[in-house]
RNA sequence: GGAGAGGUUCCCGAGUGGCUAAAGGGGGCAGACUGUAAAUCUGUUGUCAUACGACUACGGAGGUUCGAAACCUCCCCUCUCCA
């Protein structure tokens, strides 16, 4: 029956998911959407400061195709009116405000990766300014005046900073109060968001049941830590991997976390099931399996979800060898006089300074051709090409002319 | 509006006239070890210069001084308490 296919579709979006606001409601929705045939506005927002996709959003964007592919439609929302604002969450102090033309461009080829994975067909992209923009003085003062300061002190980093006394401006306060109106114009039912969002989507339901609407339903996902292990995953902080980047330095990247968040990448980003995962970990607690081993399996996997299996095959292969196979080329033209190494280094854009390409060489992180430079004051003064590298990662084959 | 405390290098934070490119920690980078992991250890961490050294930097603008991150004046910003 209809209760059976619910009951089965519910374990599906249940999957993973941290928060639930509420069950009951979730499944008077889908009930309705099998009756009626009236699919579910799933809203999900985006900040467009930057404009790369990384694996951490992928967790979120992998729910919002699981409702698509159950027939609902996903309302992706580019931020660029609450971009304004920047997310409260204390630590972007001078948030760069972008430009009108910076946004559309971070806007559009945030689409095409994260049509990657979501389903155009199904996807309506809708800008918050459209409304946002729209709100007058007089109706402003009406949202506000949907929430008290006291709530809205509730929030964590709100809690936190004005406990120690940072500074909150006032517009600060907009930010949940916006972004809960976003859910309003929509008339969402479901909003997504990473547990960091909570408070956010929480803001959503309430002011949705102010202006008469029946309020949605917040789910949340876990948020992927980022390759430091102890950050979310976020590109402010460097530790991402993008879902463009080269499939070399995806497999590299992903080798380079520890053993231990390895288990949350799988849970989080493979379809491996869990009792494999299970498998594995007691494998390794006796000594019959090598971490290596699983954390290259999960490299293989993630690089070949988005670059097919054979390039994830032949990252695997490069990133064994010394010299990976597609390296980097670089031309330079030789002066006359012959170019010094540090010179070389930093025009590369290996290093940021001389200074820094200096220290670099005294400590032994350079090589020509595998060969160990340690003089500092060499000079380059034949053309023969040679593959340069210059601390881990930084590599490449030199070509003059 | 009143009173007080502050703004230091990527971050936190010491420094109250020359010994300060500025302690310490974090982070970053490099090296050792390893599994091109983590942890640990070592080194390093403003720019230019082979080097001597030069330049830039302690919220902003002026000033005092042979010499200022430090002292004075004004301004900007943040926080706390009072109204």
């Amino acid at each position: 029956m209809s209760d059976e296919r619910v009951r089965h579709e519910l374990d599906q979006l249940k999957a993973g998911i941290i928060d639930l606001y509420t069950e009951e409601e979730l499944v008077k929705k889908m009930t309705r959407f099998h009756k009626e045939g009236k699919p579910m506005i799933v809203k999900a927002g985006f900040d467009p400061t930057s404009s790369d996709i990384h694996l951490g959003h992928t967790v979120l964007m992998n729910k919002m195709r699981q409702f698509q592919d159950l027939g609902h439609r996903v309302a992706y929302v580019v931020g660029d009116a609450t971009a304004m604002i920047g997310d409260p969450t204390g630590r972007n102090k001078t948030r760069k405000v972008l430009t009108r033309d910076e946004i559309l461009e971070h806007a559009k080829t945030y689409a095409t990766q994260a049509f990657k994975i979501l389903d155009p067909q199904k996807t309506e992209m809708v800008f918050n300014s459209t409304w946002l923009f729209k709100l007058d003085f007089i109706k402003l003062i009406d949202l506000t005046s949907k929430y008290n300061v006291a709530r809205m002190l509730e929030r964590e980093d709100f809690k936190n900073r004005f406990k120690s006394g940072d500074s909150i401006s006032v517009h600060e306060f907009l930010y949940p109060l916006a972004q809960g109106y976003d859910s309003v114009a929509l008339k969402s039912d479901v909003e997504l968001g990473g547990t960091d969002q909570i408070f956010n989507l929480l803001v959503g339901r309430k002011l949705q049941a102010d202006y008469g609407q029946e309020p949605q339903v917040v789910m949340t996902v876990p948020l992927l830590v980022g390759l430091d292990g102890v950050q979310k995953m976020s590109k402010s902080y460097g530790n991402y991997i993008g879902v463009t980047e080269p499939a070399d330095s995806m497999f590299a990247k992903v080798m380079s976390i520890s053993d231990d968040l390895m288990w949350s990448y799988y849970e989080l980003l493979t379809t491996v099931p869990v009792e494999e995962i299970a498998a594995m970990k007691n494998g390794i607690a006796n000594d019959t399996v090598h971490p290596r081993d699983c954390k290259v399996n999960l490299a293989l996997f993630i690089t070949a979800r988005f670059h097919g299996e054979p390039a994830a095959r032949e990252a695997k292969e490069n990133f064994y060898r010394d010299v990976p196979s597609n390296l980097a080329e670089y031309a330079v033209t030789l002066p006359d006089g012959g170019l010094p190494l540090i010179d070389l280094i930093v025009q590369l854009g290996f290093t940021e300074s001389k200074g820094d390409a200096r220290r670099m060489l005294q400590q032994g992180g350079v090589y020509i051709d595998a060969n160990k430079v340690s003089d500092a004051a060499l000079k380059i003064t034949s053309k023969d090409s040679f593959v340069l590298k210059a601390g881990k990662k930084k590599i490449g084959r030199v070509n003059f002319s």
